[in-house]
DNA sequence: CTAGTTCGTGTATGTCGTACACAAGTTAGA
DNA sequence: TCTAACTTGTGTACGACATACACGAACTAG
């Protein structure tokens, strides 16, 4: 379980089926990876990343806590494989490039919001895995039509899909923050900085909570701030392709 | 050290030096919060955050483990603290907005290289602390002399931080997963790709490792790959203020 | 049949965050 | 000045966690 004889890591290696099933002799394995990766990501997804623990995981599974280990070499190891399967198939694109570009971030958008936790896993690595290759390869796609030179569009794709992670997780936050958690009542963010922010230290931010910027749009308020940081993206990488036409 | 009588999550009401200090009796204390926390931003420093636990903390300091929670009521609190401390103070700028706003976004970025601990730190609720309401207050300065509506102003704020985390978290791991670890090989993510990419499920992957798009970059690509993203972002915030001012 | 391999399991270790109770120190009011 | 109230640092303890290790049982290739 820890060598490796391509040289790539564990995790890779089994989420591209290279993981050379020699069996030579045991009894059949009583679990399987997928089952594994299945009821992992089930945990996960009702109370989020705490809820998967290995000892949970095995309880669910019907097995000790050991046995998941002669399936994966690590916990770090299960989580590579639990984005992978979660991040799913990317979606067929149509249209221009920049209505390809925006219907794949929507759909990432949506595979963070219906999984949450994968907002929490510490990235180790590079995502390499056979979804998430799919995933860059179909934004590649939608820039081909385009004049940007190779290197410009893989960073549009990069841009894009950091932009997408750290906007549902900064919004992810917000409402958490909003939501009562223990019965206890939520945080009033505007109220808090209304309390907090002097006028004379801070003109601007009081101007913005005194003129209601922050109230009523809890709802409202994720769906209109990712629009609008992924028109501006947008606009820009436009700017970039036409001064490329021109010039 | 549990009750809020201001309505204030704990933290924040320490950042702003809210503690209603009334010494009604007992021992001076012998630590201090200013203590703790640089103690622990100086553990985060060196050895990432794993190396910042409550029992390492206390050792640095000479005391005991409970000793620390006298002063802080969690880890998750001493989190909060460290992060507005290491943030630190908003860089004063000049130049017009553009030029102001790409400051901004530069130096934030180099807080985060200085301390990259601060992208595995959980966020838990929104940035209320003294520093980082001043970062947000300078972004919003920058955007003053524009004909941006308030909400948009604070919006591409926004935007902006959140590109910046993201920027250099992405950029982080990727420079991690690269680098020798305990005496074992780096790996190579381009030879992965290249291994696992098959040019006919992937040929647009495919083109752009054998474009040789992946190699050589370990130096130069963190910053270019950030200024590219700037530069996409910021060509779409001038696109909108523009529109606003011909529209 | 047997030697080698792999399975699931039980036990154990070390680390972590933190609840709790206690003795000693300190202050405000009687 | 005495005392009651409170705070300080400390010791002990608990439960959760990831995972190393060794063992017996199951299986399969020779």
């Amino acid at each position: 379980m820890t060598d490796t004889p391509s040289g790539l890591p564990p995790a890779i290696e089994q989420l591209w089926g290279l993981r050379g099933s020699g069996r030579r002799g045991g009894p059949k394995p009583a679990l399987s990876l997928e089952r594994i990766v299945a009821a992992a990501i089930g945990l996960a997804d009702e109370g989020g990343l705490p809820a998967l623990s290995m000892s949970r995981l095995a309880e669910a599974l019907g097995f000790t806590t050991m046995s998941v280990y002669r399936y994966v070499a690590s916990k770090d190891d299960l989580l590579v494989l639990c984005l992978d399967a979660t991040i799913g198939a990317a979606p067929e694109l149509d249209g221009d490039w920049r209505e390809q570009l925006e219907g794949w971030a929507r759909a990432l958008r949506v595979r963070y919001q219906q999984h949450p936790w994968m907002l929490d896993v510490p990235i180790s690595g590079l995502p390499a895995g056979p979804n998430q290759l799919v995933w860059f390869e179909r934004g590649l796609r939608a820039l081909a039509s385009t004049t940007l030179e190779a290197g410009q569009r893989a960073s549009t794709v990069l841009l894009l899909s950091t932009y997408v992670r750290g906007q549902v997780q900064m919004v992810a936050d917000l409402v958490r923050a909003a939501t009562p958690v223990d019965g206890q009542p939520p945080v009033d963010w505007a109220a808090v900085v209304r309390r907090v922010a002097d006028p004379d230290r801070f003109p601007e931010v009081a101007a913005l909570v005194s003129g209601g910027v922050f109230d009523d749009e809890l709802d409202a308020f994720p769906d209109e701030e990712f629009d609008f940081g992924l028109r501006r993206i947008l606009d820009g990488v436009d700017a970039l392709a036409r001064s490329r036409v021109s010039g």
